[in-house]
DNA sequence: TTTTAGCACTCATTTCTTTCGAGTGCCAAA
DNA sequence: TTTGGCACTCGAAAGAAATGAGTGCTAAAA
């Protein structure tokens, strides 16, 4: 997309006028407000030209200019500035994601609370994706006969739980017998690598009927795949329904619709953090952008997504879902700051 | 409130007729679908009266009458008659509450989503009060240094844990120890009884130093305390935006902005059954119709909620918040059920 | 070749009227 | 007490007209 210069400060202040304003923008518009040193005539042509590239489009015939998803992706790609948050700025956001914090989910809340208040938009935050992590501690602790919970503890400090029945008449001793060798075993082993098979082999000797015994080790199983599900929070739904874009309310019913899918987002927001991995792109940021998104009742909105850390190698999203009419430069600003806050959160935590 | 036999006819009618029309009920209407003997002046001046009396109202001059709150509330303490669902619905429900449950967590999310599906309303569920409950084990596991889950479990089989912070050189040993101690000491005791003083002066004699026993003690404590914190989960809140009552985007903006306010929803439930127990009213339900309810943006709903029990002194709330323009039977009976499945559930998951 | 002034034209939005009809209240007769 | 009849009310729907922001195009100026 080779724009030349003009072009693109006119695509620039077509996004800007139209992001702020939600009106479409006319050619007198973008004389009055942006010191073009042209007349409006010359911006008439410049824009029609836009529009002829596919950046630009008309609501209607006798309408001003709105930027088309090519054109808000040509312009988060290479014309917004992303500015740093003010000092203030950022001290509110830091501490309102450190505040009570005593384990990472409460990080995430904070996080998802903060950037949805701040931006008015839905936030999201994924439980880190624990492929890469192995089992470092699996307890089977007995709460009363028949009722188990299994504490799953994985590298990177992640600990899960699931309360699960086991037969009645198992002793305390036996299933801590159990848990002892099933641990003993496996902690050290990648999650990936744990099956039913790896781990019914791992009990090797013991005095409790095999029926039995499997069905604990079935219930262990059980918890340790959940451990590795991708729960999703979102947050502030409800403030979708102020902005104008979403003023329709079939638009605003789809979208809520999806959205109260969780796996829907997860997954989609899974895909996009995937294709980052894939085109090997660094960028502290991903954006998705109208219908660029497969997901029914999207296709208004945009995705700002980054990645959080935990340890080396286990990590998980964060973002927004905003209408794809926004200001990107200051949210981008506000997610970057918050990808960073909760990068310090967790490894603090975990000192 | 004293009416002749007529008198209820027509109300009945009216309300049968606008819950499931959501048109203001005339004269005509009311000859034409309901059979009655009488003339449409006859009930035009039975309807007046019925207006008199507070119980219907005018959308405006010229269209028919609306039932008021006061007529719901007389249409749902005298006049509806609450059928049993068929065998058919019944299986229906009872197998998806069931499907794939382990603990009563499952239970309770499958009948908030099968109620929501169901009556197309937002369904509430609230985990129980545990006022009543005593502490029956306590654990206090290491993860790591500096890190350790609290097991917190309570009588009726409530299981909650937390992850807390812990001086980071204390062993595993020492953990145990305290552990054991605290549990010893403490189990039996209900829970509005464990106090940071209580639980200070369980451990007796221990080679601990003081400040770093108090920080453990304090974290086990938090837990417990976070044990008695009162979840709600609220499904299908996008349902309400496919209701014509809420098709006013500014009615649909603050009912999501209220109910997505946790607390709120948790608090008036609250109220209801406190309410419902004071006055010893004994109903498998309770209702709360329009400007009863006390919170904002939802003056035009209704609560209907009933109470799941978890052993002899344990109980918790569901039910849904729909319009108060709704089929009531239908949607009691349906509660009504979900309540018994939930109480089978419960307990044979407690066997 | 690029820029600009000027002008006719387009079309969504707003405002004002008009029409329509469901429903009412009330009166007088049954 | 009930009923037929009738004038009246008022929201909703449909149409008509005015408004005005914005466009594309042409021809002259730079």
């Amino acid at each position: 997309m080779a724009l030349d210069n003009r072009k693109k400060q006119v695509l620039q202040a077509i996004v800007d006028d139209y992001v702020t304003t939600n009106e479409p923008v006319g050619s007198k518009t973008l004389i009055e407000k942006h010191n073009f040193t042209v007349s409006s005539a010359t911006l008439r042509n410049e824009m029609a030209e836009l529009e002829k590239l596919g950046l630009l489009e008309k609501p209607h015939t006798s309408a001003g200019r709105i930027p088309s998803d090519k054109g808000y992706r040509e312009y988060v790609d290479s014309l917004m500035h992303v500015d740093d948050l003010s000092e203030r700025e950022r001290e509110d956001i830091a501490s309102r994601i450190n505040d009570s914090v005593s384990e990472v989910k409460d990080l995430l809340r904070n996080a998802t609370t903060t950037l949805s208040e701040n931006t008015g938009f839905v936030s999201l935050a994924m439980t880190p994706r624990l492929h890469g992590s192995y089992l470092t501690q699996l307890k089977i602790l007995m709460i009363e006969p028949g009722k188990a919970l299994v504490v799953v503890v994985l590298s990177a400090g992640v600990v899960k739980d699931k309360l699960v029945r086991i037969p009645n008449f198992l002793t305390q001793d036996q299933i801590a017998q159990i848990s002892n060798e099933v641990e003993r075993s496996l902690s050290g082993k990648p999650l990936d690598e744990i099956t039913l098979i790896t781990l019914a082999s791992s009990v090797k000797e013991s005095k409790i009927p095999d029926p039995l015994l499997n069905q604990v080790l079935y219930e262990a199983y059980t918890a340790i795949k959940q451990a590795d599900k991708l729960d999703v929070y979102l947050e502030g739904e409800h403030r979708m329904l102020s902005l104008p874009d979403f003023s329709e309310l079939g638009r605003a019913r789809d979208l809520l619709g999806t959205l109260s899918h969780d796996g829907m987002v997860a997954g989609y927001v899974n895909e996009i953090e995937a294709d980052a991995v894939a085109s090997g792109r660094r960028d502290s940021y991903m954006i998705r952008i109208g219908q660029e998104i497969s997901l029914e009742g999207l296709e208004d909105c945009s995705f700002i997504t980054t990645t959080y850390k935990m340890g080396d190698t286990v990590s998980g999203n964060i973002g927004i879902i905003g209408p794809k009419r926004m200001e990107y430069s200051k949210v981008i600003s506000q997610i970057n700051f918050v990808r960073k806050t909760l990068n310090d959160g967790i490894k603090k935590l975990s000192e």
